[in-house]
DNA sequence: GCAACAATGTAGTCGCCGACAACAATGATG
DNA sequence: CATCATTGTTGTCGGCGACTACATTGTTGC
């Protein structure tokens, strides 16, 4: 063949190539329209190739919902670290950082909630509790400064962690306005601490 | 052909019976899965005979969602009419009835989401609206009794709203436990409340 | 009554899909 | 450098949604 031509036979990279445009086309058209076939055309691969390295088209899907709680603790941990040591800065940080995840990949969110009640994908479990621990850690914070009520972060937490979540349903079904997101994670995040102020 | 033999060349109701067998399909296996070969040969009739009364898979589906809405909102009035007059009392009841629905019918209300802001979805829309107004008239009287504070009921609404619709998306993720439906939706509201409470 | 016509059902076909099997090329190992 | 695992390819199967042509039934106007 041609030097270059760089469509040698074995691929090389197929896995990670096939989740790249995955994600692409997921984040374009939903994961409802994900066609294998279409995959390796575009990758440029025969329409039997991704077999090798998922034995059927969920696992591509759950291999994308990984890789999504990965970056979605990424995105997380980002926006904590970038909002400083405030207690409430770092929690509207991290609700708007969330709603903008769950807004920007709506389809990958949905894939991601989908596959982690489904049999045998404990690492998808796995990588969604990583994800997760970000926003309750940052309760453990406010539950020692004071600000929020004490108990089990899980549950003190699930308030928010729902609103947040919800919110960003809401956008996502078009009943609310994309352009509100950061008022109303703000809204939210304030309403949540009167709620919760810890009350002697 | 024998009395006894209800298949007539005309079934005289195909449409609402199409409908039917795909709510109990979708409740069974998701939006996803539904075929409407396999619907067809469930009602016992050929396999292009749904096209009749609806174009495509996706008409079905929005009918699917329309009906959804209806059920929605008639589930919801009936809650807020056996809670009484107290609007703590209703509130509770509302929010439960909901995330009640959403759990039940997982998969219906995520097509009622994915189909209202598709285009020309307007009697999807409208429905919608007509469900939701249920919540919406709550926070009405909220503020008539000073509970709330002021605002369009619409702003004011939707955090409880997003609450709820994301308890309801916790649960069918397996985030959260199922059983722990009612006392969540209790919090939920009590949360709301605490942190709406007019301020004068 | 009954002829036209609209409404509603059937059969057959097309292209696409996911899953699978058999085979081919390449890369790694001893 | 022979052998074997890995990772590609082609071919095939049954199922699907969409479409067309045709068949049956219900309805409406005369």
């Amino acid at each position: 063949m041609s030097d270059t031509d760089d469509r040698r036979y074995h691929h090389g990279n197929l896995r990670t190539a096939l989740l790249a445009e995955a994600e692409r086309s997921v984040r374009e058209h939903g994961a409802e329209q994900l066609s294998l076939r279409e995959l390796a055309r575009q990758v440029g691969v025969s329409h039997a190739a991704p077999r090798r390295h998922f034995p059927d088209r969920q696992a591509l899907l759950d291999a994308l919902a990984e890789t999504g709680f990965e970056r979605l603790g990424n995105e997380l941990r980002a926006a904590v670290e970038e909002a400083g040591h405030d207690f409430q800065a770092r929690l509207r940080a991290t609700a708007a950082a969330y709603i903008r995840f769950a807004t920007d990949d709506a389809a990958l969110l949905e894939l991601m909630f989908a596959g982690k009640h489904r049999a045998g994908a404990e690492q998808l479990v796995t990588a969604a509790d990583r994800a997760f621990a970000v926003m309750f850690d940052l309760i453990v914070q406010g539950q020692a400064e004071g600000v929020i009520e004490p108990g089990e972060p899980e549950r003190v937490g699930l308030v928010l962690f729902a609103t947040v979540q919800g919110i960003a349903s809401l956008i996502n079904g078009s009943m609310v306005d994309a352009e509100l997101l950061d008022g109303l994670a703000d809204d939210a995040v304030e309403h949540f601490l009167r709620g919760s102020r810890a009350r002697v």
